[in-house]
Formats: structure tokens, C-alpha cells, sequence
DNA sequence: AGAGACTTGCTGAATACTCATTCAATATCT
DNA sequence: AGATATTGAATGAGTATTCAGCAAGTCTCT
């Protein structure tokens, strides 16, 4: 009895702390399937990074984060670099779904498909500091770690391809003086390091950032954008 | 005896891995003053923090790296956090110095200074790989670490009112559409990202990099350059 | 429908291990 | 003979991992 009054206790501070999913996704008790645990630890895990950094970062951090035990990670996850590496895999996925939503959702034009690539990098709801502090504590330990290195890349390469292709289409119909592929690597060069400083504070904010790389944009590419979106020659994004 | 012939071994190793500084510095023996020992001690963290990144890096490996024992660093140093912030004040020092020099070399035009600048940044002294994955380390856990935050940002701050200001005289001489605070903000962010994707690897070298950035400034500040250097109107730099 | 047997998710104390720190002993220099 | 720099074994704190046991749910048989 006194148990069951404990874990309800527990399942509250869940429910505030790591994940505000909805309430399909929280039954109380053990009834919670696998898969909602585990995304339940992930959630936690990405707080623990934001708050704690990667180096003190500890499992129990984690287990008290979600409201569960100390063994439950070893549980659910084998180890404590599976579950960090989960926790990668479900930001990159993340982040690659939504720049995905964003290119569908733009018009056909490269100016707007560009557009709606920038805007979504600075979304709501990618774009908090919890998960750039996340991104950034993996970023860290990258290099030193092969696995990390390959999750990062792999979505980040077809990423650039993209904007590699676009720069090369913008300079076609604008005959634009640089090199595309260079162009393209400024800009998501230019994205990261705006991500970067945004964790940082220093008062930076998404809208100012948002801001400035609308400013590069229709500096670099006149013909095709002034400061409220693409120009309307082709067809008209957004 | 046999120990004196260890310490010799010791020195060897040091000479070849960690520091590559001239005969002056790497007196044998315990002559070397207090000073030298704690360069060589910062120098094997960098080493450190570069191959097993900032989680991993232990007092252990930084003195095996230097070729001194296990105690060392808490005779110096007075504890692994110190050392750690000791690392990042030398590296935020030399690299300051970096761009104060290549500030000082520059011309008198804000075009030929600002070329400069973006120059030095990818420079053989400042951009390598090892450095550049110590200092992804230390911002991976700056959010963290109020200590190593206020360490990266007062630099920082000051470097990027100097580009502010550059690009105020620059739209001023040229004319320019954009915001040029925003614009500073685009090139600090650029740069950065570009040595996060550097330290990445992804086939990126510091001469592309350098390349992409001259392109950025060439498209941005047309007035100002060409792809060889800053146009000459008023006081050629370089 | 209800009692028991079984399954599965979860707990938390015990274990084993890593690593920063200390310090008495030692080597080297002046 | 000091003074100073250095060593490396011992200490202890912190933490990942293990695992025997427990409890909530599910199934089965009468």
C-alpha cells in the first residue's frame, strides 16, 4: 500500500520534470510498455546533459531524473553508453524528421525550399536550449568517440547535400558570382555555429538569430530574397 | 643510476609527443623550472582532451603523456579542475594573441583588416586538429561550467565587437543592405561552425575552409574584394 | 468467477572498479 | 646540508553494473 502511494509520487514528478508527453503515453503503474520507458530515460538523459554536462552526467542522475530506480537503466538499456547513444539516435532522428517536414512544406522553388530549411533550424521546438546543450555535450566527445562521430554525420552529409544542391540551383537562375558547394558549406557552417552561440547565452536569442542568417541569405542571394521571404518570381514559398 | 637512466627515456618521450619546443626548455632532469613543467603539463592535457576527449581525460594519462608520475599534476596544479581551467586560459591566451597580431600586421583598412582576421583564424599555429578538439571539448561542457563559460565568452565578446565594428565601417564605404551587427554575428558563427566541422573531420581542410570563408566575404562585401585579397581603394592591406 | 501459477517490469543493496588526491620517502639541485 | 622537485603506493569517494527478490499484471484451470 505504501508502496503504490510512493510510485504515484513518482510518476507526478515525471510527468513535470523530463517529458511533457500526453496523457496517453503515461499510465500509471508498470503498465507503461517498453518503448515509452525507454523514451522516458532518453528524456531524462537529455536533461541530465543540458543541466550536468556530458562528464557528470551518472546513471543515478538519470534514474532520479525519470522518478525510477537506480538499476533501471542497465535494465532497459545494457549500459550506460548504449543509453547515451540511443539518446543521440532519437535527437538526430528527431532533427532530421523535421528538416525533412520543412522541404515537403516548402513550395517547389529552391529560394523557398532554402527558406523553410533555415526557419526550421531555429523552431521552437528544435531549437531549445535543453537540446542544443545536449547536441553540444555530444559534439564534445565526437571526435573521441567513432560512434557518436558516424550518427552526427551520416544525417548531417545528406543534409549538406541539400543545401549543396540548392546553392547550385539559386546560382543557376541567379548567376551569382561564388562557388555553390563553398556557399553551402558557409551556411550550414554558419547555422551550426549560430546553435553553438545560442547555447552559450550571452543573450543571443532564436529570433535574433533567425534574424542575422536572414540577413546572410538576402545578401548573398539579392535576386531571389528580400528580408520578409523569397522574392515571387518563380513560384512563391511560404 | 638505473633510475637516472628512466628519467632520460621519460624525457625522450616528452620530446617527441607533447611538446615540440626548442633544446632551451626541456633541460634534463628536475632543473626545469616551475613554469616549463607546467606547460608540459598543459600541453599533454590538450593532448589528452584531443585523443580521449574531456569525459575520458584522466590525471593518469596527462602525466603518462608528459612521461612524469602519477602525482605530478597535484603538486603543480592543485587539482584536475585547476589544471583543466589553467588549459583553457593558455589556449583562449595564445589564441588572442593570434588575432591581436594578425590585426596588427593588417593594414589600416577595415577591408584589409577584416581579411586578415578571417585569415589568421585557420592559420597552421592556431587550427589544428589537436587543438581544435580540446577546445570542442571545453565547449561542450561550458554550459555547465560557469567557470570555463566566462573563460571562452570574455574573449569572445571582444573579438566580436572587433568584426562589429569592421563591418559598420564596411557598409558605411559600400553601401551594403544588410545589418552589419547581424552580419558580424554570420561571420563569428561561421567561423566557429567551420572549426567544429574541421575538428569533425568529414574531409574538411583548413584550405577549403579558408576558401568557403573568403567566398562568404567576397559575395557579401563585393565592394571590398576579390578572391585574391581586399580590392585596393583605399590603404591596401597584405 | 476466483484461486493459483506464471510472466514481466522494477527495485535497491552489494559488488567491483576507476580515478583524484594525499603524503611519506626519495632524488636532485644549490 | 638544506631546499626543492618528484615519485608512487595508499586512501577514499564516487559510480557503473549485477542480481536476488518483489510486485503488478496475465493466463489457466476448475
Amino acid at each position: 500500500m505504501t508502496v503504490v502511494l510512493r510510485r504515484n509520487e513518482k510518476e507526478v514528478a515525471v510527468r513535470m520534470s523530463a517529458s511533457q508527453q500526453a496523457a496517453e503515453l503515461d499510465k500509471k503503474g508498470r503498465k507503461a510498455s517498453k518503448e515509452t520507458r525507454q523514451q522516458q530515460l532518453i528524456e531524462a538523459t537529455i536533461d541530465s546533459l543540458a543541466k550536468r554536462g556530458y562528464a557528470e552526467t551518472t546513471l543515478a542522475d538519470v534514474a532520479d531524473g525519470a522518478g525510477l530506480s537506480r538499476g533501471i537503466v542497465n535494465f532497459h538499456f545494457e549500459s550506460k553508453e548504449k543509453l547515451l547513444v540511443a539518446t543521440l539516435q532519437y535527437m538526430a532522428e528527431e532533427y532530421s524528421q523535421h528538416w525533412h517536414q520543412a522541404l515537403e512544406r516548402a513550395g517547389e522553388s529552391a529560394a523557398a525550399r532554402l527558406w523553410s530549411l533555415v526557419a526550421a533550424d531555429f523552431d521552437r521546438k528544435i531549437c531549445t536550449k535543453r537540446k542544443l546543450a545536449a547536441w553540444c555535450a555530444f559534439w564534445g566527445e565526437a571526435k573521441s568517440r567513432p560512434t557518436y562521430q558516424v550518427l552526427c554525420g551520416a544525417n548531417d552529409k545528406h543534409y549538406q547535400e541539400i543545401f549543396i544542391g540548392l546553392c547550385r540551383e539559386l546560382k543557376e537562375e541567379g548567376r551569382y558570382g561564388f562557388d555553390p558547394d563553398a556557399m553551402a558549406l558557409c551556411l550550414c557552417a554558419m547555422l551550426e555555429g549560430l546553435w553553438l552561440r545560442l547555447m552559450m547565452g550571452e543573450g543571443l536569442t532564436r529570433e535574433k538569430a533567425l534574424a542575422a542568417s536572414i540577413d546572410f541569405i538576402v545578401s548573398v542571394f539579392p535576386a531571389h530574397f528580400n528580408h520578409s521571404g523569397p522574392r515571387e518570381n518563380g513560384s512563391g514559398g511560404r
